[in-house]
DNA sequence: ATGTGCTTCAAACGTATGTTTCAAACAGAC
DNA sequence: GTCTGTTTGAAACATACGTTTGAAGCACAT
């Protein structure tokens, strides 16, 4: 064969066309026009549409959870047996993002968008695959978030991660739109690590707010049911 | 007519449907079986499903929009001159998605579903459609945010914004599941108001976090490009 | 050269979608 | 009752989708 492989030329216009539009709007016929492809080949290759899907987030996730396990082992062993802080946590999870080797310039936000189209393009499919494809690292961070917060209570803790979740998953999944918004407003540029390195302090600062539970100014009341 | 008008049962079918399974996944024949008319009574009433999409969000957002300036014009008359706190401003927001009259016991949660969604599913038409719908009530909110944030620089400020608005269209898009979740395993319930009530310091705290740009642990030396 | 196993190709399959059509049903005014 | 404008109904439209089919193409061992 001559030209790259037909299987990694599908994934890599799934992944691209994916990140885009979603997983409902992007057809077969898009990935293999752009793919210069047949239509017949992912069926060929994967089996149907939705083993595709799983095909592409294993091909960047297998890789990024493997580089996430012992950037927390590392964190572990340097922390010598008491545990890392909420920042020491977030900056792991981040630079193992970071640190990724990228298939193209664009690779680092595509796989953010793909992240968070997992979360909220509630393919029923997609969330089975992942739960029992990568509970472990995510388990693990999970452990690691709840000892580096034992101030929080459970309850507590569990809509902070998800608002850290929704933050993040947010932010990355539109990188590309709000650079550009940016760019256009204040002409200012701005990569994924400068990103990054602002998102990890405005989480860390949230998840240890010291007042849950506030209630509205005194002025406002409203009752908080 | 005997029964609720056509237009009205076929909103109140195509909301819960969208904030259920997105827009491209739910046709037109889902709703308008759930709603008990027939198929052709969409196209004859609202013109197109976009144009139905457009309506499902005006039905709720228009009133919204109305209560959100209402409630910042009191906000500013309370303040008198001085800018209104980041607190008071965010829980005027708040308390004016709770306080909104309810269809019935889901309609906040479709109501923020909803918003969650325009934001995540790039729906170009609707995008467009939200912007010059609603423009007015969105750049008072920010001009509000940005009088309470003076110590922020505008870049630091854009990014936390998208942050707080990540971490609220992703936990309020699927607080359900959310809620769920934690039901089992903690066995706790929450209502949309709680969650507000946990949101809000968090964001604000976030918001105001002092070191932007921080880099990451010392001993991690990352390249912060 | 001949056969073998994998891959590509064009074409078709069945199903689902948004939209249109046009006749029937209906309500209110005269 | 008859006419008029609006709303409903069943059916069909054209198009797009994911998937399947079976023949053709190809590399390589025999």
């Amino acid at each position: 064969m001559a030209q790259p492989d037909t299987v990694d030329r599908i994934l890599d216009a799934a992944e691209e066309l994916f990140a885009e539009r979603g997983f409902s709007e992007t057809s077969l016929r898009m990935i293999t026009s752009k793919a210069k492809v047949n239509l017949a080949a992912v069926n060929y290759h994967f089996g149907s549409k939705n083993a595709l899907i799983h095909a592409v987030f294993g091909r960047f996730l297998t890789p990024f959870s493997a580089t996430l396990e012992s950037a927390f082992d590392e964190l572990e062993a340097r922390c010598d047996g008491s545990p890392p802080t909420l920042n020491q946590t977030l900056w792991a999870l981040t630079e193992s993002a970071v640190r990724m080797p990228q298939r193209n310039e664009k690779g680092i936000s595509i796989f953010m968008r793909l992240l968070g189209l997992a979360y909220t393009q509630s393919q029923g499919h997609l969330r089975k695959f992942l739960e029992q494809e990568y509970s472990e690292p995510f388990a693990r961070f999970m452990r690691l978030l709840k000892e580096a917060t034992p101030q929080l209570s459970a309850v507590d803790r569990y809509w902070r991660i998800q608002f850290m979740l929704g933050a993040t998953a947010f932010t990355m999944s539109s990188s590309d739109a709000l650079q550009d918004i940016l760019r256009n407003k204040l002409g200012v540029d701005t990569t994924v690590q400068e990103i990054a390195a602002r998102l990890v302090p405005f989480l860390a600062a949230g998840m240890q707010a010291q007042d849950t539970l506030l209630a509205p100014p005194a002025e406002t009341h409203i009752p908080v049911a």
